[in-house]
DNA sequence: CGATGTCATGACATCGGTGTCATAACGTGT
DNA sequence: ACACGTTATGACACCGATGTCATGACATCG
């Protein structure tokens, strides 16, 4: 691949004056200019990165970590597209900046976090995101100064910045929402409990029934996944079976996510419970494939994953470019609440034929 | 960051030895090496890829140019998961081997491949692949010599070393599978008019029926999907509207990939159709959400995406390594056929509650 | 006309590793 | 004691681009 030294002993000029041409710095005679640009039309010439990096110190590169890639987008696992929306979101606005996003992925396998940072700081990113594909926290080891990192759907005990959705407050309105359509008796089907998913979102069930003067009743809130990945059905179809022999049965469910959802819609069916006549559902996250497809469409919760991308990227891409303008300014943790919680949206499946909101809760 | 020059000053040694503790090359004193390994994790030393590229001229990278990252995987456009299937596929191969993939996303503008490409180089990527979202035609401009390439699901008129799907074996096999279990009258809704998926589907479906000695009704053959992107639901309405009207109405339809399927089970049902009963439906493409939440579920060709993945991932990888040692030797189109077509795979969706193969069709 | 300023260009050093070659230290056989 | 082989290490150049400084050619002004 040809070099600045190629380009200049054909144009009959130094490797400055290339660079010159290349990059608009210092005054170059017109003529001169476009026999350089000829040169380097002909001979396919591309200044090359590493030879840039070296002298400036400066790669332009943000490394992605994530598992989303790799991950099955078929729903058949337990964790789903929302750490691939956030990567969408960050995407986004990576591809409008200067900089060049690096996306590695774990293959399933956290050990190998520690190999991509390594390579990451070989090749000397300027900023480094960790996408995880559920709401914890997280423990990394980047004991390296000089890479601005966001945590993004998790956060650690570092104070290290983070974005992370607002779980109890979508729960919280969702479950507000059902009690103002009329809901007294609310289950509620939780996901793997080692998450802070699960947690928030069990608060902010709390939370809406607290509000409205509702008894707490534990007999109504039962896993709908274990953390073993013991069989989802299995485990919905117990829960269902405890819920639905209460003296004072459930009027709506609420699932821990669209998948599981899903699987309620199958099991009540099967049970031969008209839905939402005899029982309603409402879901969490938005697997729009999913929300759509089912009949009646589900009512669900849109957290903000995308929103949650963007605005990651914003923050890093204005903390990577201040730390080069500024290189010595730093914000210790205490300077800030270096965390952004990002709202959900409500999502309303009231699309298609005349199907009115409500109507299935 | 800490350089090999830093590394060699604390250890009393010159940056040669600590190079040599980094890579193993030349012998170096026991208490040498522990000595320098303690100034490495002490400095937190890690080598500069920019500068080693530099000497080597081996960047170890491999450009990988897709849209599927940023396509939206909900179902809502036209095209779905198969390339992001094929990325996964390739992300697994090359995250065993030492290459690091760097994914770039068009997101969703092919202006924008000319400038990733551009920058691939400037990193001195040395292989490339390109991904497309659907079986076609393409035009890449990769002008540059020394940059192994393969595309993916496309192929150009520059015989570029290409791995493609057997869209017609698949339809063929799905359409003798369907004879063979009875049905005479088979409908067909075609896919994008302009994709070569689409031809190679229909003559896959005209294979099928000749062999069986059956005519060939144009009548039974309708868009289900036009290329201007018009509303969907009202294109498929339409091409039902008229195969049912005939006077000798298909017994089952295939429809031109599961999405497409899934809005014919919808318009079926509203019409007060029983499926299987009373018309049965098969899909194309695994789309396994869509395919196992249908009910019944869904008939389908998986066609082999990650398999594609794989062995353009090994192929490319060969080839590279095979440049490498061999610098000069290069194959010209003409010396074999560069490309490899991947059968594809029956899925049958005989999962769960005893439901058989053939019941629903 | 000479002093000064601007424009156009080149020489050279430098970034951080590593390949090549030189060299020093040490042991061994005769 | 000397030639010789092996081991351990360092000096130095180089990869490709660019920042710094120098220099030569002109134009402008007093």
């Amino acid at each position: 691949m040809a070099t600045i030294y190629d380009v200049a002993k054909a144009a009959g000029v130094s490797p400055k004056t290339v660079s010159r041409v290349m990059n608009g710095d210092g005054p170059v005679r017109a003529a001169t200019r476009e026999a350089v640009l000829e040169v380097i039309n002909r001979l396919g010439y591309v200044p090359s990165t590493a030879a840039r990096v070296m002298k400036s110190n400066k790669s332009g590169l943000l490394g992605l970590i994530t598992g989303a890639i790799s991950a099955p987008i078929d729903g058949s696992t337990p964790t789903g597209l929302p750490d691939f929306f956030i990567v969408q979101g960050i995407q986004s606005v990576i591809s409008r900046s200067s900089k060049t996003l690096m996306i590695a992925d774990t293959a399933g396998d956290e050990e190998r976090i520690g190999a991509l940072i390594r390579t990451f700081l070989e090749h000397r990113v300027e900023g480094l995101f960790y996408v995880a594909d559920s709401h914890r926290e997280v423990q990394l080891s980047v004991p390296q100064p000089g890479v601005e990192t966001v945590l993004v759907n998790c956060y650690d005990d570092l104070g290290t910045p983070s974005v992370l959705p607002d779980d109890r407050g979508g729960q919280r309105r969702l479950v507000a929402d059902l009690i103002a359509k009329g809901h007294r008796r609310i289950a509620l089907l939780t996901l793997d409990p080692e998450t802070d998913a699960t947690r928030l979102r069990f608060l902010g069930y709390g939370d809406a029934l607290s509000a409205a003067g509702i008894a707490f009743d534990d007999e109504l809130v039962r896993p709908g996944e274990l953390k073993g990945g013991a069989d989802e059905r299995a485990v919905v179809r117990e829960a269902l079976d405890h819920i639905l022999a209460l003296p004072e049965p459930p009027s709506v469910i609420c699932a821990g996510n669209d998948r599981l959802a899903m699987i309620v819609f199958a099991s009540l069916r099967q049970r031969g419970l008209a839905i939402p006549e005899d029982i309603a559902v409402a879901g969490y996250d938005d697997h729009c494939q999913i929300a759509e497809s089912l009949d009646p469409p589900l009512t669900t919760v849109e957290l903000p994953y995308h929103a949650m991308g963007v605005r990651s990227a914003e923050w890093l891409l204005q903390r990577v470019e201040e730390a080069g303008s500024a290189p010595l300014r730093r914000f210790s943790s205490s300077d800030w609440k270096l965390c952004h919680t990002v709202s959900p949206e409500w999502r309303w499946h009231s699309r298609a034929e005349g199907f009115r909101l409500g109507s299935e809760l």
